[in-house]
DNA sequence: AATAAAAATTAGAATTATTCTTGATATCGG
DNA sequence: CCGATATCAAGAATAATTCTAATTTTTATT
């Protein structure tokens, strides 16, 4: 069974390797971090949270870790506006709506079997790799 | 009338105040290479074009400038992941394509009639106010 | 038209997220 | 165990953007 977040919760144990990543003890604390409660923390928010476990460890260390993450496809970076990058453990095609007076972040899926085609005007011969969606707002 | 990106083309006089902004000398000339070639430039490609004319403006004033205009909802901001952020005069809805070849940035348009409730899962009692959506890939 | 008040502009310093550099440390294959 | 390789840590460096304070321009008022 390949790993990745749809089967792994809080509390299973991490695997010594995932997708070609060695895990080390750092990259462990911060994809635990990232798995535990799905906030969409950055880079600094990780790095307070690890530090309790590991407390030696760099932010440099934790930029490290989530590049490693992020370049095996094991989590993704979401971008809000020029805010610090966010990371989400979430890697189903899923967007993110802000909302604006609690500040929260909550994912925001496709539903079943629309495809981009379905409403947008792809350009002629395009093939998209990557999708990010954000939408602001606010819950009334 | 109102004035928008819709009704003004590049060789159109710029009106001396828009959406109660009043247009100075600099922020004329930001908005215009904005219109000239809808090409999604950063802050820095346009201090370049707008020197040309303008020679001692500075860069902080191109920045203000685009602030200004952003403000008053006569552009809009668009960002690619963590790049310098890219300003854009349509004001339509739209999402943007980035060809990874070219580098191109190009506006994609949603298909008529579809609104966002048609293929997200909106979060319950939601209301959007701003969407923005990037695609990524290219052209074969 | 002269002047006061307000708004905009400028240059450069400051800020801040992120990346880079370099040396130390840990891990793996043999 | 030993050398090779990967990872980590600390702080310096980078780069986009914002801030500050002083000047200039524009507008409103006499």
């Amino acid at each position: 069974m390949v790993h990745n977040a749809e089967n792994i919760s809080e509390n299973d144990e991490i695997p010594a390797v995932i997708k070609g990543l060695r895990m080390t003890r750092q990259r462990r604390e911060v994809y635990k971090t990232l798995m535990a409660d799905r906030v969409h923390p950055t880079a600094q928010d990780v790095f307070v949270v690890v530090k309790e476990r590991l407390p030696q460890i760099s932010l440099a260390t934790v930029y490290n870790c989530l590049e490693a993450l992020t370049q095996h496809g094991i989590i993704k970076q979401v971008h809000f506006d020029r805010e610090p990058c966010r990371y989400c453990p979430n890697l189903h095609d899923h967007g993110h709506f802000h909302d604006q007076k609690s500040g929260r972040i909550v994912d925001v899926t496709f539903k079943p079997g629309v495809c981009l085609g379905d409403f947008l005007e792809i350009p002629e011969g395009a093939v998209i790799n990557h999708v990010e969606l954000t939408l602001r707002g606010s819950i009334h």
